[in-house]
DNA sequence: TAGTGGTCTAGACCACTTT
DNA sequence: AAGTGGTCTAGACCACTAG
């Protein structure tokens, strides 16, 4: 018998469509309109509803789309390059893009933080929550967990929510700290992270994980979540052309 | 009439039903064993299997779970830490971590890279494909854009794959290089991408792009794409305790 | 109230790996 | 050949938004 044809294995069909509409978004749509219903879109290329929505699900998770319950589906503008380097120690800064503390929370730092919290974390450990936003929408929400110890001129401990937030984190500010260690995944929002971010439970998210360090102790350690839909994160010497 | 409870909004199932095997992860399961088989956990829990799967491909999502087809499904390692920060620039390197060119690639580069490449972008632009292993696993696959311009004393262009890899790298490397500027944001593994990283196209990757400056101008660009599901990028003084 | 995306079902077949 | 995860269907109902 003759060599065949190396099989050509067959493309799925979610990821063929995928293909289609990524070529036409760009070539037929504007950001911000609104494309047609699920439903519509499915029959126009003759597959299941539970088919497209695998494609559309894809589109999504890259920044391509932007989808609302009760709305639509919309094209998504470019993602917003947001800053996670060097500039970041400056806590509360005070441009448009710096962080808002929200809260005060009451809660024990999971496992993994009590892990690089080390020593530290044998005292109480103060959980602060902030989020950040971008022309108006919420692009990360953060947990800060700062040991005792490290803010030891800590007063106005009855203060309450964000005011209390903001003592720590002010008090926290006083340290010289020269941390630089990060570190990137990919996780899924928390029901908390969901609200804060407004999105969905589940919804993809890059988590930012930073150790701050004075002297050699660990003085507080952030787990940023960022929404990995709308966001790209940059580091290094303040943006650049990377920036966007 | 009274008021009544807040509505309680129903929780989804498969949202639960990730708690519940997320809880059941740490307690019954070791690493590396293999899960039940999706037909028999979708009874278990009485939900069909696309609601089960559901489930999964959020664990997945976060590292949680393994799965390859025809095999089954295990429970995954703790992610491992890739470093991508400073201590990148030495290229080859030499470690059982570094990068493995592995081609030669003919091809434009895409629009956004040309963008950042600039004036350079104007005459030919060496592209070369190289892949990256830890603990004999692939994690990250990585096209590095080199314009003539920056390797003028590129010779033996005769040279095929993998040599005309290292000999377009080699001359890059004598070039001093201090480009600190990264982007990561989530994307989809494109074909290619998904052999080399022994995935299904459309597998989640965490994609960074990197640009290498000489003075002012752009030397190289490079976009790197790492498996999500197995990687945590490390940024920084080298490790540190977030390396793990 | 009508229309949207989000969840869920109960099946079927396919691609792949192992035995 | 048997068993796994991956794809696909054709429905249904729910949660949310807007007119």
């Amino acid at each position: 018998m003759g060599t065949t044809t190396p099989a050509a294995v067959p493309e799925p069909k979610y990821w063929h469509l995928k293909s289609v509409l990524s070529d036409a978004l760009e070539s037929d749509f504007e950001v911000g309109e609104i494309l047609p219903n699920e439903r519509d879109l499915a029959a126009r290329f003759g597959v299941a509803r539970a088919t497209l929505r695998q494609a559309l699900d894809q589109l999504e998770l890259e920044g391509r789309l932007q989808r609302r319950r009760g709305v639509g589906t919309t094209v998504a503008p470019p993602r917003v390059g947001v800053a996670v380097g060097d500039t970041e120690p400056r806590w509360p800064g005070d441009s448009d893009e710096a962080w808002e503390p929200v809260g005060y929370v009451e809660q024990q730092p999971p496992a993994a933080v009590t892990r690089l919290l080390g020593a530290a974390a044998d005292d109480k450990v103060h959980v602060v929550r902030r989020v950040r936003a971008r022309h108006g929408q919420p692009v990360a929400a953060e947990l800060v967990y700062v040991p005792a110890a490290s803010v030891p001129g800590l007063t106005r401990i009855d203060a309450e929510g964000p005011a209390l937030a903001r003592a720590v984190l002010r008090e926290l500010q006083r340290l010289e700290l020269q941390g630089q260690e990060r570190t990137v995944e990919l996780g899924s929002a928390t029901a908390d992270d969901a609200k804060e971010l407004d999105r969905l439970p589940g919804a993809p998210v890059l988590v930012v994980t930073a150790r701050y360090t004075s002297g050699d102790a660990t003085a507080a350690v952030a787990v940023g979540t960022y929404r990995a839909d709308t966001c790209r994160l940059t580091f290094g010497e303040d943006g650049g052309l990377l920036a966007g």
